[in-house]
Formats: C-alpha cells, sequence, structure tokens
DNA sequence: TTAGTGTATGCAAACGTTAGCTCACCATAA
DNA sequence: TTATGGTGAGCTAACGTTTGCATACACTAA
C-alpha cells in the first residue's frame, strides 16, 4: 500500500527501529544519522500509520468529545474552540461528534469512541424524558476511561463537570431587574429535567425572595420540548405572559429569546419603555437589528477550556498510575452584559413610572 | 488492560480466529458455537479493539471531513447531518474537524487522516488570498485517497466537487426582483476569490444582462474579509449602498444580511414598501423578528448527502480495484423561497410606481 | 593488555485483530 | 468399503509500529 516504516529503514541502510527512533528524535540517534532518516523519510514521502502506533505502543493520546445540537446553539462553537485549543496544547487528538439530542446515536458515538480507545470522554449528554446514556457513562468510568460532562450534569452520577453558574446567572439577571424597579418579572423556561433550566429558574426564584417579592406561578410560561425548534412555542408562551402584563421578562434560552422577541414586535409593545427584557444567552442577530439586548453570558471559551484540562489531567493521571483524583465540579461564572433592551440606560425616566407601579402592589 | 478475543476464546473454549468470526456472523460457524460467543463476550462486557482490526484488516472504513467555520454558518449543520446519515448508512465512520478559516489548522488535520488513515476525505476548503492547502490535496489524490470537495471548488484540481448553483440561485433572485419591476438593484458581494461568491456575483450580472439593465458599478458593494464576523462590513456597505437609491437589495450571504437589515432599519426605510429585498441563504432569526425574508435557499443536506455518496463510491471503488472513475462536479439547484420582504405580495400596488421609475430610465 | 563505560544501533517480541490455509469429522454416494 | 464433499473449527502469519534488551564499537582508566 503506502511506504512504511521499512521502506525508509532500507532506503536508509539502517534498521527500522532506528528511523522509528530518529522520527521521534530520541537521543539515543546521533544527530547524523537522525538527520539523515528524516531527509529519506521527507523525500519518499513517508506518512507514519497512526493505527499500527496506536496499537503497538497501547496509547492512543485521543479523547472525545461528545455534543448535542438540538436545543441549544451559539455556545457550542466557543465551547469547541476553547475544547480544540487546549487538547491540542496538551498534545492530545480530539474526536468529535455531535449526537443531535438523539440517545441512540449518542450511545453509537460513546461505543465507537470506546472500541477506538479514546482515553477519556468529553461529553453534553443528551438528558431527555426518556432518559439518558447514564449506564454506558457509568461502564465507561469503571472501565478506566474518565468521564468529564460539561454544560449539564447527572447529580446521579459522581463525575467530573463543568458547567455554568446557571443559578448565578439567573438570580443575576432578576436582580438587576428587581433593582430597575420591576416587581412583575415574566420568565419563560423550559424542561425542568435539564439541569441548566432547573438551576436558572431556581435563581430565579431566589432572587425574587431575597428582594421580598412574592413568586407569581401566573408570570412563570413553560415551553414545550418541540424539535428541531421551538421558537413558536417561545412566542406562544410570551403570548400568553403578556397577558398577565409583566414590567419586564427575563428569557432562559436563545430559542425563547427569539420567540419573545417576535411576540413582542407583534403587540407593538416598546422596549425597553414599556417592558425590559433580559435574555440568557446572546443572539447576535436580534441584537443587531432588533435592539442590544441585555443578556446573561457564560463564558462559553472557558467552559470548553476547563473541561479538557480536566479530562486531560485525569488521563495524564492515569498513564502515571497514581491514585485516584477527587471529582471536581467546576461553575463557571456567567456575566450580565447590561445593553439597552433592560432600560438600565433610561432608568432616570423610567424610575418614576415603575416607582408608582410599586407603591401601588407593593404598598 | 481491557479484555481481548482471546479473553472471549479462553471462557468460550474456542479459539480466537472463532470468536473473531463468530462476532461477525461468519457463516463458517455454527449457530450455536456463534450464539453462545456472542453471550460470553456480552457478559465479559467485551469491546472490539477497533485499532487492532483496522490495522490487521489494512482497511479503516474511515472518511474525514473538513470544514470551515468562519464565514458561513447555519448551512453548515444541514451539510454535516446530510454527510454522517450518508456516510453512517454505508457502513463508514466519519471524521470530522474545524479548521476556523485557517490554512495551517486544515493542514494539520489533513495530515492527521493521513496518519489515521482514512480512505477518503471531504472537505469544504480554506481558500484564502494567501492561498490553499491544494498540493496537499493533490499529493493526497495521488497516494490513492479520493477527495470531495464541497461547497467551493478549485478550478486548478481536476477532482470531484458538489456546490451550491450559486449563479443559478442568484440569477433568479436578480430576475425576480427585475420581474417586480426593478431596475437599481444593489448588491452586496464579498471577495471574488472564493467561487460561491465570483459566482453568484455572475449569476446576479446575467440577469441584469439578459433583461437589459445595464450593469452599474456604483450598485454594487463589496465587504471586507474581517473577521470573526463582518456584519460591520455588511452595514457599511449597506449605508454606501442606500446612498445610491436603489429600489431593492441583494444580499450575497447571511452576514451581509443582518448587516443590511440593520442598516435599513437605522435608516427608517420600510421593506418592502420603499425597497425591496432579498438575501442568498436563509436567516431564522431575521425572518422571525424582523420579517419573513425572501431568500435564495440551498439544499444543504442534500449537498452533504451528495458529497458522502462521491466519496463512499470513491472508496469503495478502489477496494474492487476497478479503473477510474470519472471526475464528476455536481450543482445542487437552489430555491427562491418568496416571502414578503421581496415586495412579490405587494405587486399590485407597488407595479404603478415601479414602472414609472422604469420609464423614466429606460425608454 | 584488560576491564569498564558509554554511545549508537540492531534484534525481536509484543500490541489485538483478520483471514488464508489446513484439518478433523461426519454424511452421502458409488 | 472407499472416495467425495461439505461443514465447523483451529493454526498461524500477517498488519506497521514501539520498545526492552542485546550487541558492537570506540574510548578511557587501571
Amino acid at each position: 500500500m503506502s511506504i512504511t516504516i521499512k521502506d525508509v529503514a532500507r532506503a536508509a541502510n539502517v534498521s527500522y527501529s532506528t528511523v522509528s527512533r530518529a522520527l521521534k528524535n530520541s537521543p539515543k540517534i546521533s544527530a547524523k544519522t537522525t538527520e539523515k532518516i528524516r531527509r529519506i523519510a521527507k523525500e519518499l514521502n513517508y506518512i507514519p500509520n497512526a493505527v499500527a502506533r496506536e496499537l503497538s505502543s497501547q496509547k492512543t493520546t485521543t479523547v472525545g468529545f461528545i455534543y448535542n445540537i438540538g436545543t441549544h446553539k451559539s455556545n457550542l462553537d466557543p465551547i469547541m474552540e476553547g475544547i480544540e485549543e487546549t487538547v491540542a496544547k496538551e498534545g492530545f487528538q480530539l474526536l468529535s461528534f455531535n449526537s443531535r439530542e438523539n440517545l441512540k446515536t449518542e450511545h453509537n458515538y460513546l461505543r465507537f469512541l470506546h472500541e477506538k480507545r479514546a482515553e477519556g470522554i468529553l461529553i453534553f449528554p443528551v438528558i431527555t424524558e426518556e432518559g439518558s446514556n447514564l449506564s454506558y457513562l457509568k461502564s465507561l468510568i469503571k472501565g478506566n476511561i474518565p468521564v468529564v460532562v460539561i454544560d449539564r450534569y447527572f447529580p446521579e452520577l459522581d463525575t467530573d463537570y463543568v458547567v455554568s453558574d446557571n443559578f448565578g446567572g439567573a438570580y443575576e439577571a432578576t436582580a438587576h431587574l428587581i433593582k430597575l424597579g420591576h416587581r412583575r418579572i415574566g420568565y419563560i423556561t423550559g424542561q425542568e429535567y435539564q439541569t441548566s433550566v432547573y438551576d436558572r429558574l431556581e435563581g430565579y426564584k431566589k432572587a425574587l425572595e431575597d428582594h421580598r417579592i412574592i413568586y407569581q406561578k401566573e408570570l412563570i410560561k413553560k415551553v414545550a420540548p418541540k424539535l428541531p425548534s421551538s421558537i413558536e412555542e417561545g412566542w406562544r408562551a410570551t403570548k400568553d405572559l403578556l397577558k398577565e402584563r409583566p414590567t419586564a421578562i427575563f428569557t432562559y434560552n436563545e430559542i425563547a429569546t427569539v420567540g419573545a422577541l417576535k411576540a413582542i414586535r407583534e403587540e407593538g409593545i416598546n422596549v425597553p419603555e414599556d417592558l425590559a427584557f433580559i435574555g440568557f444567552d446572546e443572539v447576535a442577530v436580534a441584537s443587531h437589528i432588533f435592539m442590544p439586548l441585555t443578556v446573561v453570558m457564560q463564558q462559553a471559551y472557558k467552559i470548553g477550556e476547563m473541561g479538557a484540562r480536566m479530562i486531560i489531567e485525569r488521563v495524564k493521571h492515569l498513564h502515571q498510575k497514581k491514585d485516584c483524583l477527587e471529582t471536581r465540579h467546576i461553575s463557571v461564572k456567567t456575566k450580565l452584559l447590561v445593553r439597552d433592551s433592560c432600560g438600565a440606560k433610561l432608568k432616570g425616566r423610567m424610575k418614576v413610572n415603575l416607582e408608582g407601579d410599586i407603591d401601588g402592589f407593593n404598598s
């Protein structure tokens, strides 16, 4: 087939173990020989066979990443970038696959990576009402293949994970609206079996509680998990919500944000004068053509970077056969990006109106 | 390390070649033995070692896909889906990597796939002013690794490719605007060393020519290739263009569309009453919160599907050592999706006004 | 001279499969 | 009975590397 190390050895008139060593710059081989071998290898256009290398050396320096596009979108790319760059920096290789929010597909990729002898697995897992591949993950871990969960987590699984501080992000956004004087803050949420969705809702509730605002069920509207896109759901939920006359709306993700903005625009409501708006996650297109949105930003690159670091640390640890590492749970802070849609920049003007509202409702 | 075929053989009290055959359902092994071996393999939780399998069998059934996010976005996902599903259907495995519009990164991934002995490569290539990895692609082909280029092509390289009918799509959109009565049709374009960009511009020009409209240079504005996003560029180009008083604008891609809509909105221009708008590629968020856009849709899934089919056909052909296949160039038709922004639905109302224009300019 | 010590290289056994070949066994037909 | 053929299973040589160990050689020191 193609040129092997033996062909190079023959051409250089050395044994093939010498070629192998020269090509990886072993100090055992003299500079002269090394240089000659490298030159000949290049002349022959020798491409090492990674398959043979992996089999022989019993290591693949490969980590797998299974992600999941379905609900969530724009964050993924910087997460991947963070992972790719970190993994490369550590001299590892990354194999990534999109499970498309499908349990069976995810299972197939896990199996694939297992057969390929990936040394560690990063996963942004599928978690649906029907379940998850938790048991497969457990079997990987039992078989000494470390797993780091990204962006979601399994409360039942004692493994490393890195997520955004969803609770804190939602808390901060809600508190921000409260500080601007809002008391009737609507929240568009999703399916609570997703840990991130659950945690955001809790953050919202806690912010209300800490500011002595009574949580009102009718100000929470839930979107159904309709795939591929539930923009229509976000739109419907917002239409419903608007009947409750909130003075502010907070949406739990990008899709909901788009649906909400559509509804708001249809109703002819002015943002932020008549309604303050904050979304979880930036929607760049909307910020450009609708108005600069106040959003909770996730540090997606950092999430990827931390996840990659964790998995590689574990893999290296395993190579050295040291004692087991502690499990680590990392929560990456979010940032509230205050722009136009929340009305903070109009605060002076709005205060009166809102405080009037407050008096009417609260005192 | 982990459980091997020999462990299974021992447990089943057969030779390990028998295990190997039983596990791939060879007809040489009796049903009873096969069943027993499968049961034992499952009990031991045996996971075949793909690395060893590939080395021994001298085939990887793997194809690589190197894509490229940088300019272009929403199309990629359906392209990947088309590739993934087709590749899986054919019993192959897909390894995909994002070159991020970076020549060096692309080169690294090409090398990686080469070392991993991928049997074929699909590539949505980086082509910049500084060049491309054309020579690497050539060396792959010379080494009997087929290459199929996706979404772009190299005029200098005689290889399979599959692209959208960019010329036709731009032609159809332009002709549509002309049929609606427009004569001053502005066009936002990009860097012409991209074949798709060049072809779209040519489609626009040809439509004008065929309808006897004189091509006016000042109605073409070009965005600079500023990364990561050139929304600002699209915005600036559109601002410039609007000074020329076009009655319609056509944008060459998503990013330009967003920039254009931002500019249009800022200027307080009503679409479609005062300005008809068509974009190349759908921008879902804009269609929801701005207005349903008339767009040239690419059949992205199909592009992926065709590309995957072509590469796998070549790989299989090579397995059978038949004579060489002809190179094939596939151009996948686009579809003009007529919605609100082009004004077709208002045609009755606009006709008079526009035809007045036409008389003024043309007769 | 001889032993000792590096240094540079070669030898050969792994790594976990696949697959071509051989072989044992049994049933059938002559 | 013997030849014939088919079936089911085992033996073993690959596949292209890596790597521990052996070895050859040239020094230096005793």
